[in-house]
DNA sequence: GGCAAACATCGACGTTTGTCAATGTTTGTG
DNA sequence: CACAAACATTGACAAACGTCGATGTTTGCC
């Protein structure tokens, strides 16, 4: 066996050294990247910071469409993300759609990014 | 003058009460989705966590190729957003590039949820 | 029952995004 | 200097996204 051969797979000068642990498996990233989704946009940012910010946390759609200066569809559509996210509620009651915050929503997503 | 040019402005049955508190300006909403948009994406997620689990915390670009699934252009073209969002930094040594997180970062933007 | 107000849904349109093949650039090596 | 390897950049394309006008649905009120 000629010396050629010898050390044959590993190479100290090489780049592409194995991971040391376990990094986050696809279907956790993909979960982690829809929540962060539904946060990255400014409108619903401002949003979320609305409705925190109304009296009793509680406010409807017309409170939040002549601030934020979108058409009052758009606000919808925005909303309706939040509340599929988790980040908020919507209780009807008669002809107006109240929006809460869900307590603990955002701190939860928060404690996952530093464990990245 | 009429009674009913009485009470004009506030209407106690009616919606769209004011806000308690000033709620987040555009601008920094603008920042803080920008900053969530680069973490919002499956691989990039993916990336940050095998950078972090590599050994000494150091990863080129060869070593999260594969184990991502993705194509080399695509997979430098997402450590580009990270780097340019401020959770990676790049160092270039001989031919290879190597990726390191930003320590704090995510911390930072994690500390900033909570506060919409 | 008819009407108006609040909100959701639909359809359409321009923009942004994620991906890859092809190509360019830089660095070490023979 | 020529060549190969690692990585970045470019161009193209399909899919997803944000926005709005138009329309549908529900509720309270005359």
């Amino acid at each position: 066996m000629p010396a050629t051969e010898l050390l044959p797979v590993t190479d100290v000068t090489a780049c592409c050294t194995p991971a040391g642990r376990a990094a986050m498996p696809a279907g956790e990233a993909e979960d982690l990247a829809r929540t962060l989704k539904a946060l990255a946009d400014p409108a619903r940012l401002r949003l979320l910071s609305m409705v925190a910010a109304h009296d009793d946390g509680e406010a409807c759609v017309c409170d939040l469409t002549e601030p934020l200066g979108l058409a009052q569809p758009t606000v919808s559509h925005h909303l309706k993300i939040l509340v599929d996210a988790g980040f908020l509620t919507r209780s009807k009651r008669a002809t107006w759609a109240y929006y809460r915050l869900v307590p603990g929503s955002l701190d939860r997503v928060a404690g996952l990014l530093p464990a990245i």
